[in-house]
Order: C-alpha cells, then structure tokens, then sequence
DNA sequence: CTTTGCGTTTGAGCGCACTCAAAGGCGTAC
DNA sequence: GTACGCCTTTGAGTGCGCTCAAACGCAAAG
C-alpha cells in the first residue's frame, strides 16, 4: 500500500467485490488467457505475429506507426516481434475489443513509460474503463433480452 | 408452433435456458425496460424524442434517412414522432448498442415489412445476432479481467 | 540471372456512423 | 412587420480505425 493508490485497500476490495458479485460467470481461469504460451518462439516474424494475434500484418504496421507497440528489425530490417512486444499487442487487443479507443490506449501507454508517478493516473484510468466495461455489459444485456424477446415471439405476432 | 420455426420448440428453449445458466444476472424484469412509459405523449417533436431516446436530432433524422424508421409530419410540415416510431428508435438504439450495423438493422426491418413469409430467416438473424452478443460479453469479461488485473496490481510491479 | 516470396516505406483511400452547413419555411412575441 | 426559435431539406464534412497501392529491398530456389 502506498501513496500512488487512489482507493483505500478496503474501498478497493469493495469495488472489485461489488462488480464480482454481478458478475458470477467471470471464471477466475479466464486470466490464463492473458498469458502468452510458453512454447512461444523468442521471435515472430509480422506474419507469424498476425497469424498469432488474429490481426492483419497491415493492421500490426498501423499500431506500430500510432505509437502503441514498438517492434524490433532482424538483419534484413524485417520486423521482428519478441515476447514482450506480443504481450503488449495482446493487451492492446484486450482493450481494443473493450471498446477503447486508440488513442485513449496511447495516452495510457504513455503514462506506462513516463514510469511509476503516474500510476495514480494510471489506476484512475482503468477503474473509469472498468466502469464503461460494466455499462456495456449491460446494455448487451438488455440487447440479449430484446434478441430473446424477438426469438421467442417467432411463431406469435410480434412486430416489427 | 409452425412451419416457420427453424428449431423445435424444445430446442429453442434449450438454447434460451443455455444462455441464460451463462448470464445468471441477465434480469428478468430486464424487459420492462424494452416498454415505452405509459404517460408518452402521443406526438412528439424531434427535439423531444431526442431528448428521450438520447440521441440527437441530427441522429434522428439520419435514421430516418436511412430508413430504419419512418416518421409523420404535422401541418407544418415537422416531424411528428408517435409511440409505433419511438418503439422502433428504442428497438433500432439496442441493437446498435449491441453492435449491429445500421446495413444488419436495415436488412432486418426489411424483413419485417415483407410480412410473415420471411419469420423464419428474421429468427435465424436474431439468435446469430445473440451469439454475437454473447461472444462480445465474454470478450468484455475477458476485458474486465484484465482491468481488474491491472488495477489489484497497482502498488506492485506490474508492466506496462 | 531471373523469378518468387516476403518484407519494407510513405501516403493515400475507404466504410461507417454520424455531424454539420447553408438556405430557407413557419408561427408566435414584441 | 420583423425578429426569434424551431423546424425543414440537400449535400458535404469529419473522425476513427483500419486498409491498400506503389515502388522498392533482399534472399533463397530454379
């Protein structure tokens, strides 16, 4: 515990307490998801990398000009992706499918490199995140019920 | 039941009680939330059903350019929104929060207005659409574990 | 030596979903 | 009557997140 927490330990447990409890079916096991697989070579060419990461090489390119990923070259001065640059673009992803946007992504990396003061910011930024996380779960609930609803009218008279 | 169901009903009610072991907080009482309030006037202005729907006027109108919704006009020749449109703004602004695209929205409404002949593909969009859905909430609950990742590792050594 | 294949760069192009600008029509308020 | 406010239309503009084109480099295979 120090001084860069935003929350208190207790209020923090509470928060994430708070959002476990609406949430049953988060697995635990889903944060083995986050890990890259050991067998991971030490380094990926762009089309190894895209293949791995379900993402175009055009795409790859793209989150390296904007700043989010910086990639090493080989000999030839192909791009060559080593452990760390993967697990920076599998996060990317995470955040990407959240529904950041790129340039919110940016602006956090950003606070990464600028070293630890800024992990107060940083902390701030993630629980805000969390926060559209949970509003968009449940709107996709609320699109789930309506979807439902459509369905299991069929054969009724619903309209439209 | 009829010929216009693409899976039996025991099926279908398979499919739904899937779902909803997967989502135990998915609300029944959700769905009152899909109904319009039953002090809604009966015509609106757009600025009105802007502000009820939380969309813009220039939204509104979008909408209406593109078909998703069609919309009367008063003497003077302004808008006039009653409950049948407000309904379909409601329906149209879940499905896009969902993320279907106004081309999937449209394709959809098509449908409907063709008459009960095309039931059966409307109910094949619908449950692809909440499989969709329902990739999305795994994607975001991935996401949320991530971010809870991140902010429970604050104080540590996390990086990035 | 040329072809094939995978990579590089810069800069432009695209599709989506809005979002706005311009020019003007009505109806009430002063 | 004229000013104000809310509305109308058409067509163009914007921002995002890719996505692609063009021209070129390098290196192994035939």
């Amino acid at each position: 515990m120090n001084a860069t927490d935003l929350l208190t330990a207790p209020d923090r447990r509470q928060a994430i307490l708070d959002h476990r409890s609406e949430l049953p079916p988060v697995d635990p096991d889903l944060l083995h998801l986050l890990e890259l697989p050991d067998d991971l070579p030490e380094q990926l060419s762009i089309a190894e990398a895209a293949e791995l990461t379900a993402l175009t090489a055009h795409t790859l390119r793209y989150y390296e000009r904007v700043g989010l990923v910086s990639v090493g070259r080989d000999a030839a001065g192909h791009r060559s992706y080593d452990r760390q640059a993967m697990a920076r673009i599998v996060f990317v992803t995470r955040l990407r499918a959240s529904g950041m946007s790129i340039g919110a992504i940016s602006h956090y990396l950003q606070l990464v490199q600028q070293g630890p003061d800024t992990e107060p910011e940083r902390l701030a930024l993630m629980q805000e995140h969390r926060a559209s996380i949970q509003r968009q779960l449940r709107e996709l609930q609320l699109a789930l019920a309506v979807t439902d609803y459509k369905i299991t009218v069929y054969g009724g008279t619903a309209a439209p």
